[in-house]
RNA sequence: CGGGGAGUAGCUCAGCUUGGCCAGAGCGCUGCGUUCGGGACGCAGAGGUCGCAGGUUCAAAUCCUGUCUCCCCGACCA
């Protein structure tokens, strides 16, 4: 490719509204541009960078024996009404009602369509297992879009649906996916870390996450130090608190007057006291059942872990008028005590039924109590009570003992076990060798192609640009001539061509009238591995450069076996980087 | 959805507090010339309904009201 023939339009300014390194570079390397908010056109570079990101994830999953397809993008309301998933999903899922009145969905995933198909069209165990995969935009209506395309509205997604008889060969099958994803980031040139992973709205029973370690990423991972175990936020287990001496004889509870006083700051700034001396008392609802958590005053509430308390069911903060009738106050009074008759479920966290005293609300307006004791002064057992875990670890908690460790990552994949949630409720069932009427075993397995971009640029660029991985640079090589003369630019005229004809993937910059200079910087910020550099200098002594964009040092070799060693160049990035071909 | 910030030339921004001068700068763009190995320089030029809609005023980019969009923090999220 000839950069006069092409489109990157490069620009020197950092944007105005781009935050992190990638969606600074992937602007100002002419890779993309906003339409709007978490919405992005993707320009000629940009898009083949995806491409050649496309075709890796395409090869590994054909190789794994995965089935490309395409699925619509506009899907039926009603067929997510069956799976309950237009309620969990909420407000993330795009709807839009069309003409003949019609509910519909922008496809933000396919478990729903893909099981649809399965339910038609397979009816024996012959034809399984099976395992259906596409690759193609998915939309989600983000309440907040940010970080360019790490959360976007709009994005590229290979999602991969899987169907066994039993679940011994869904694990086959789980783990054949496993393995290609290891093989997909790498080849990207990606450092990933695979984390134990809650499954979700999704639903199921078993998932790893792909992560990339980065103080840019949403995720927060967690780990021992020894490597014995990792997972993301959502799931990472922790040890109970020990159980806190009790100081003798703690005087029986005391309501306190603190008016319009109801955040946890807020009493501990009236009251002189620790959050961790708190007992936070949060009301949720799941649909009709009222459920009640209890947590130190300096935790966060694990949604996910909740969500696994209450056996998968969708649960959401109460409203204020349930939280009104079930505490008999304003919001930010509520305490433990009392509840237990008034809801369904009383869920407490171990570090709450550790503590040795505490303060929580009153249910009562304008008050909270003191001197209260769990286990004295509200139950920790009983038929509707459970103390089990359900609050994010935090710096200090251990798991088996050992201290676990944080860190931000991008998630770029996530594999899951689904089972039979979406086969039982969409009747994808099949006939086993015995006669026998059974639901497909699923899972499911997605991977972020715009965010293995953003992931490799926020992981490896330097202040003139990104340093791409050869298996997804724009192009392999660039070769720059530095100066005007026809002397320069036969000779890159005849390396352009010889590299060409060998398919290495070479972009020539053949601008006229351009500074040495700025063809440097432009090469620079491509991200383009290996620059091929001809000028005046060095082709007085019969030589050309080869540096290669991760070093500041080039190399001189001769001009009549450039192109030779540049393929040689080519080929040993090439082959760090390619996994077993 | 709560809190904060911002919309003025293709891009980055100044001007607004205290209404009135011709609506400005740098970068980019067009032409000519000089340069030519790490984002050169000179000269000449093109380019703006000051987000939108109302209002106040002799007069509005500037003050008031409404509205839309974008960004950040939070909440939320496969």
């Amino acid at each position: 490719m000839r950069f006069t023939k092409t489109f990157i339009p490069t620009v020197k300014e950092v944007p105005a509204d781009a935050e992190i390194a990638s969606h600074q570079l992937m602007i100002r390397a002419g890779l993309m541009r906003k339409l709007a908010s978490g919405t992005y056109t993707y320009l000629p570079a940009g898009w083949r960078i995806l491409q050649k990101i496309m075709d890796i994830v395409r090869d590994e999953m054909n190789k794994a024996g995965a089935l490309e397809i395409s699925m619509p993008m506009v899907q039926p309301l009603e067929l997510w009404q069956k799976t309950g998933r237009d309620v969990d999903y909420g407000e993330t899922l795009g709807r839009f009602t069309d003409r003949h009145g019609r509910g519909n969905v922008l496809m933000p995933t396919a478990e729903e369509v893909v099981t649809c198909l399965a339910a038609g069209e397979i009816n024996s165990y012959k034809q399984l297992p099976i395992n259906l995969y596409q690759i193609n935009a998915k939309y989600r209506d983000e309440f907040r879009p940010r970080f360019g395309v790490l959360r976007s509205r709009e994005f590229i997604m290979k999602d991969a649906y899987s169907f066994d008889v039993d679940d011994e060969s869904l694990d086959k099958s789980y783990r054949i996916m496993y393995g290609a994803y290891c093989r997909i980031f790498r080849r990207c040139g990606l450092e990933y870390v695979i984390v134990e992973a809650e499954t979700g709205e999704i639903g199921g029973s078993g998932s790893h996450q792909f992560t990339v370690p980065c103080d840019n990423g949403e995720d927060v991972i967690v780990y021992t130090e020894d490597g014995s175990g990792a997972w993301n936020l959502e799931k990472a287990p922790v040890d109970p608190a020990p159980k806190q001496q009790a100081p003798k004889n703690v005087p029986d509870t005391e309501e306190v007057h603190t008016p319009n006083v109801g955040s946890i700051e807020a009493v501990c700034d009236f009251l002189k006291c620790k959050p961790q001396d708190m007992i936070k008392t949060l009301i949720y609802s799941a649909g009709p059942d009222t459920i009640v958590a209890v947590i130190r005053g300096d935790h966060d509430l694990n949604t996910e872990k909740l969500t696994g308390a209450v056996g998968g069911k969708h649960i959401e903060l109460a409203d204020e008028p349930t939280i009104e009738k079930v505490t008999a106050a304003a919001v930010g009074f509520a305490g433990p005590m009392g509840l237990t008759e008034k809801v369904n479920l009383v869920l407490i966290d171990p570090a709450v039924a550790a503590m040795a005293v505490g303060i929580t609300g009153a249910n009562k307006t304008d008050y909270h109590v003191k001197n209260v004791v769990p286990g004295r002064d509200f139950a920790l057992e009983g038929k509707n009570i459970k103390v089990v875990d359900i609050r994010n670890a935090v710096e200090g908690d251990t798991h088996d003992g050992k201290p676990l460790l944080f860190r931000r990552g991008i998630e770029v994949g996530q594999v899951f076990k689904l089972g039979t949630k979406y086969s039982d409720k969409l009747d994808a069932k099949f006939l086993d060798a015995e006669g026998n009427e059974k639901p497909c075993l699923m899972g499911c397995y997605g991977i972020g192609i715009n965010r293995i971009l953003a992931s490799a640029i926020e992981i490896s660029h330097d202040d003139k640009g990104p340093i791409l991985p050869i298996t997804i640079a724009p192009w392999e090589v660039i070769i720059t001539p530095a100066g005007t003369g026809t002397e320069i630019t036969d000779a890159a005229e005849n390396i352009y061509t010889q590299l060409a004809e060998k398919e290495i993937e070479v972009l020539l910059d053949d601008r006229p009238d351009i500074r040495a200079g700025v063809k440097f910087n432009d090469a620079d910020l491509l991200g383009i591995p290996v620059r091929v550099t001809v000028g005046q200098k060095s082709l007085a002594a019969g030589n050309v450069e080869i540096k290669l964009r991760s070093e500041s040092e080039s190399r001189k070799v001769a001009l009549a076996s450039a192109a030779d060693e540049v393929i040689a160049t080519v080929n040993s990035l090439k082959a760090v980087l390619n996994v077993g071909n």
